[in-house]
DNA sequence: TTGTAAGCGTTATCAA
DNA sequence: TTGATAACGCTTACAA
């Protein structure tokens, strides 16, 4: 099938191409007549202009980059990214931006650029290293609107979007010294990922503020098996923790697991605070730390649309909060509970 | 920043476009020295080709359109697209086809076809009617590479990915029979939509197969909320039935939350069986019909990239099993349990 | 109000 | 082995 260009519309109307071109975009300076004319066979026809001819006259794609980090089994089996990703792609929709999707590991997200492919980047989960913040300066510096979601590994000029998530952390540092809980362990990210270790110290500092000793710390990878590893260990070292701190609900969701394997429950045998409060965290009965992640996704969406269009910076500060759900409990009322007696197990935090 | 074109590299080199053209693609008709040249002098600056001068030549955009059904807010909310997504998305990075991404109510794909944004679709879920099979199906008769994830509304020439419903289905019930039910109640998706349609008319049959008698049923929209409507009101008419059989897994997780809420639990209330065995499936013990989700994206991606190349059609039968989980129990034994209450742990029948 | 023509960055078909 | 040159489909000065 040969597509039907602005040529053959000007044929069959004996016009030129141009009067069709300006026809088509309303331009005033065209007979309401003719302009009748090009629109009702244009609709007949079902012509579309084509996109590459106008992205190399116009010089821009009109599509931007959605950069996943790691791969596209991290990103999809992680909730919190299902729900960043529906608060990008409604508002994608809204401004008629197309959505390319990457989830190479491979820095795939400059080639587009320099192919002229897309416009601009979003990129998620910000396990960006120096070298990609680098280079992603270097490319917005170059005419590129870039955006990131989360906290990146130093300050930069790039539209960051991020929530604060002290409000939240610390609510739920205070809920857990209230309740009576003296001894917790954290489980965090990534120790090379920046936004892990931001939360982290954010952990400690408000734990220490409570008076709750950290007992123990350890690093996961952020996903459910983590979560599921780092219970086991805890399980097996008899740790005297009676709350488990985690950097985000899936390694949380992984410790109920494990926990639930072992014939034990929440909080009956320890507390369980997670971050994120993905949809399945209310389902789960999960207390943890909320982020407001679809507003995350569309703020940064908006954000970046703002940068095409050179609009100026203006965004809504999003804060965290702690929910209490059924996982989080007085440590006390819950080892009526418990099985094991208490072996104590001091590590460096 | 003015990027670097070929005429920037001919002009630099002093050669003519086309030899610098040739010589990027190897052309084996170009000296090796002067390839050299063009080659160090390109990787030096950072040269990529434009990718819209390239689709205008080339006749095609290297691009493949992704076509969700209904709302950004319905698919990634759902798990079992996260699933969908992640296996379409690791495929289509190996095969080098990046996806464009629609979450339009509107029929997008069309215009996205007709602008030769996309060589081909791949359209999830199939809540397509009629009049989007044809439309599709002229597009393929066009040109343009299409696969369907989900069974269609009625038979078609197109590219269908599907997965036999009927062995996990039917192990269900059989399992369900041999605990000792007899009355259960069918949770749909929406009437309108063929693959729910289809699902439905397997449960029904695989029931009166092993004598499973369906006391009532219920038309979802797929959605947690729609089950945790349903299950309430199940919960609310005192429905004689001891198992809930859904449509899809979210709307098991909706319903086990009603049940949560109701104070009561699963199976010792009564049992609750999904479909599709979403990842938190295992994570809330929901006994579900496991449907290789990933395998389906997957192959769908690898069909439409072979659709694409024109070559022949070829594909792994994909098959349902039944997982049983803590959802689905014995009725005489779980309503022993019903009126402890509590902090019992249900054990696997 | 409309037509002509140049240009966007590549590729491909000729010649040279 | 390389160089002109004509597409590809659209936009936009500049003329008419």
């Amino acid at each position: 099938m040969r597509k039907v260009t602005l040529q053959d519309l000007a044929d069959t109307l004996g016009v030129a191409r141009s009067t069709v071109s300006r026809a088509l975009r309303a331009d005033p300076q065209i007979s309401v007549a003719t302009r009748g004319r090009v629109d009702r066979l244009a609709r007949a026809v079902g012509y579309h202009p084509n996109a590459a001819a106008r992205a190399l006259t116009h010089r821009e794609a009109g599509v931007v980059g959605l950069v996943l980090p790691r791969s596209a089994h991290f990103v999809f089996a992680n909730p919190y990214f299902a729900e960043l990703l529906e608060g990008i792609a409604s508002v994608a929709e809204s401004v008629g931006l197309p959505i390319l999707l990457s989830a190479s590991t491979t820095p795939d997200y400059e080639r587009w650029l320099r192919e002229a492919r897309v416009d601009g980047l979003l990129t998620l989960g910000s396990s960006l290293g120096e070298s990609d913040i680098q280079r992603l300066e270097a490319l917005a510096a170059g005419g590129a609107a870039v955006a990131l979601v989360g906290e990146p590994i130093r300050p930069t000029d790039l539209r960051v979007l991020v929530c604060d998530e002290r409000p939240g952390i610390d609510q739920a540092c205070e809920r857990l010294a209230n309740d009576g809980h003296e001894c917790v362990t954290l489980v965090t990210g990534p120790a090379h990922a920046p936004y892990a270790r931001s939360r982290s110290a954010v952990w400690r500092s408000a734990a220490e503020r409570h008076g709750l000793q950290i007992l123990r710390s350890i690093t996961g990878d952020d996903t459910f098996d983590a979560g599921r590893d780092a219970a086991r260990v805890l399980l097996g070292s008899r740790c005297a923790a009676t709350a488990w701190l985690f950097g985000n609900d899936h390694m949380a969701f992984g410790a109920l697991h494990a926990l639930d394997e072992a014939g034990l429950r929440s909080p009956d045998h320890v507390s369980v605070v997670g971050f994120d409060d993905v949809m399945a965290a209310a389902l789960v009965g999960l207390s943890t730390v909320h982020q407001p992640i679809r507003e995350l996704g569309t703020e940064a969406m908006r954000a970046l649309a703002a940068e095409l269009r050179q609009q100026p910076r203006s965004g809504t500060p999003l804060v965290t909060r702690f929910v209490p759900r059924r996982t989080s409990a007085s440590p006390l009322s819950a080892s009526r509970h418990s099985s094991e007696g208490g072996h104590i197990d001091i590590s460096e935090p």
